[in-house]
DNA sequence: AACCAGTTTAGAACAATTCAAAAGAGATTC
DNA sequence: GAATCTCTTTTGAATTGTTCTAAACTGGTT
């Protein structure tokens, strides 16, 4: 489902918990809201913090260690991928398509570039016994 | 300075104290031995702990701040340069030339992808007033 | 309704890193 | 070479992001 249509509120929530269900979780009230509020737009990254406010703003209580074990199990189930870009902060991607980013250092700001976009080629063989997992390329961009 | 020749310990020593100076930096007794420490062999990445206890090994004595304080202030003076590979811990590397980096995730090893090997192509225009500062290619690698 | 396994929570614990204030040591001047 | 000035180091506390623990809770089942 590359492109999808804009959900109605219920059609949502009802998609979410598929969602949940889906990937091997007990839906419960956190599970969901969470899920609701990442998946509800756009792709969009996250932070456990970020999300965690997000949450209370939307007057969702939850825990800020419920908040960093759903974005784990989530990106355990695919739903998420976490991508490194700063060391001392961890970013959820809910864009889990093949991509890559340019991450504006100034303000910790993460923007897609399509998977089509950008293309690396040569990658040497990784040392004996050992297999490629993912290969990241980030474009870290700061104010001309 | 490609390749260049393996000097003898005194000569060493000297280099050491004119590379700390040339960055624009004291050379104290503690910069120069953590330059020795990083200069000293080839292309190294070490974490700000790794390189304390080395010094500490070595018969070195300075403190963790320390450590912290002048890899950071090599970093700014060109003579290291910081990979993110992992957050949660930073590394830094002696290589300052272009080139890219497998990851060992299981145990946290960086391996140097020389300069000439990958490429990268298409990188899209960043948006309006930003520039590109610098293109990251991480190989993330595991156990076949 | 009772029950159980899985889940959430608050708060303590941790790991990596930074900060603050006082003591120490290069560089410069006499 | 002593006085002096500024930059640096040190120690330990403080912060930040994240994980752990043990007790309370809840979704799913009987
Ligand atoms: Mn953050
Ligand atoms: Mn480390
Ligand atoms: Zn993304
Ligand atoms: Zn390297």
């Amino acid at each position: 489902m590359s492109a999808m249509r804009k959900k109605s509120g219920k059609e949502h929530m009802e998609t979410t918990g598929a969602k949940v269900r889906a990937a091997g979780l007990r839906p419960t009230r956190q599970r969901i809201a969470l899920a609701g509020l990442l998946f509800r737009n756009e792709d969009r990254h996250v932070t456990a913090e970020a999300l965690h406010e997000e949450a209370a703003k939307a007057g969702v209580r939850v825990s800020l260690a419920t908040v960093y074990n759903t974005l784990h199990q989530f990106t355990q189930a695919g739903l998420l991928n976490e991508v490194v870009v700063d060391s001392g902060c961890a970013y959820f991607d809910t864009n889990i398509g093949e991509h890559q980013h340019f991450y504006v250092e100034e303000n910790g700001e993460l923007i897609d570039i399509p998977g089509e976009t950008i293309s690396v080629s040569n990658v040497p063989a990784p040392p004996k016994g050992m297999a490629v997992d993912r290969v990241d390329v980030v474009v870290r961009i700061k104010r001309a």
